[in-house]
DNA sequence: ATTTTTGTAACTAGACTTGTTACAGTTATG
DNA sequence: CATAACTGTAACAAGTCTAGTTACAAAAAT
């Protein structure tokens, strides 16, 4: 299956900085995300490794932000759950007494490095609360629609 | 497995480009890569869909690249070889009669497709002879190593 | 005719991802 | 204190993807 973590992530947290003062529980973040509570609960484990989130357990557990959403950048999301990096390097070493072979990697290397931090920057550029302003200017049409109906 | 196809290829085309005046063989290339030659054969295939190579098969049969290196750019090889984006979208379709639910996804899709774009990016601005002139520069010092001793 | 090579199909082994069940530990409530 | 409602985490299944391997048809030079 396609990695879709960083979807969940932004998503999951696009949902606790939609209500800051109040523990939201895995339960119910699941049923927005449309699958099993332990994927969530997986999922917000890393996101605490990140110290994006706190959460409690108990009766009225639950997680919620570290910071204001406004102060979160994708690009820690992207670092607190992606594993791999964009492209992998060779599964075997390449053969040495090849010219091509003997330097290649130290060149791929590099341009992993950069490709990573393009990425990095990328996402970088955005905050949570830039996903939430995206996401209520997308719902605001489609709740004019239905009091038209 | 992490894809390695893209620093495969890179490979590749680095060792045709080093030898742009005769046809190459699947088995020599794959020598060099330390896999298997059906490997590279796939490989080239899919190098030869984005025509970034022509092959011959038969007798004296084999690949050469069909521009001069300094006339393929990184971003050419990546899409050639690359199926998956940066990250992926959810599994489940999210819930729509949720807020965040029902906006996530067209953020989501329009932050892929820009994340996308960064890497191509980040990667156009290198060309094949960019990736033969560092390995050449990185294999020099090692060949002055072995006339010393 | 023979040899050499590509193109491609089929299969295996291993890794990774999501989804699921199960359960120990924690915390508020009555 | 007993109970209910959570989180954290382990264990497993199913599906997908990657690389590696064998096998063979088709093509092309000798």
């Amino acid at each position: 299956m396609a990695n879709s973590q960083f979807a969940m992530a932004v998503h999951v947290l696009a949902m606790l900085a939609n209500n800051c003062d109040e523990r939201i529980k895995s339960g119910y973040l699941a049923e927005s995300v449309n699958t099993n509570a332990v994927v969530i609960r997986r999922l917000l484990c890393d996101l605490h490794d990140a110290e994006l989130v706190v959460s409690r357990t108990g009766y009225s557990g639950g997680t919620c932000l570290t910071r204001q959403p406004s102060a979160i950048t994708l690009d820690e999301v992207f670092d607190a759950v992606s594993k791999a990096d964009v492209f992998g390097l060779h599964p075997n070493q390449p053969k040495s007494d090849c010219e091509i072979g003997a330097g290649i990697t130290s060149v791929l290397e590099r341009l992993q490095e950069e490709t990573n931090l393009s990425v990095r920057n990328s996402l970088g550029s955005y905050s949570l609360q830039d996903v939430i302003d995206e996401v209520v200017r997308i719902d605001l049409p489609k709740k004019q629609e239905e009091l038209v109906t």
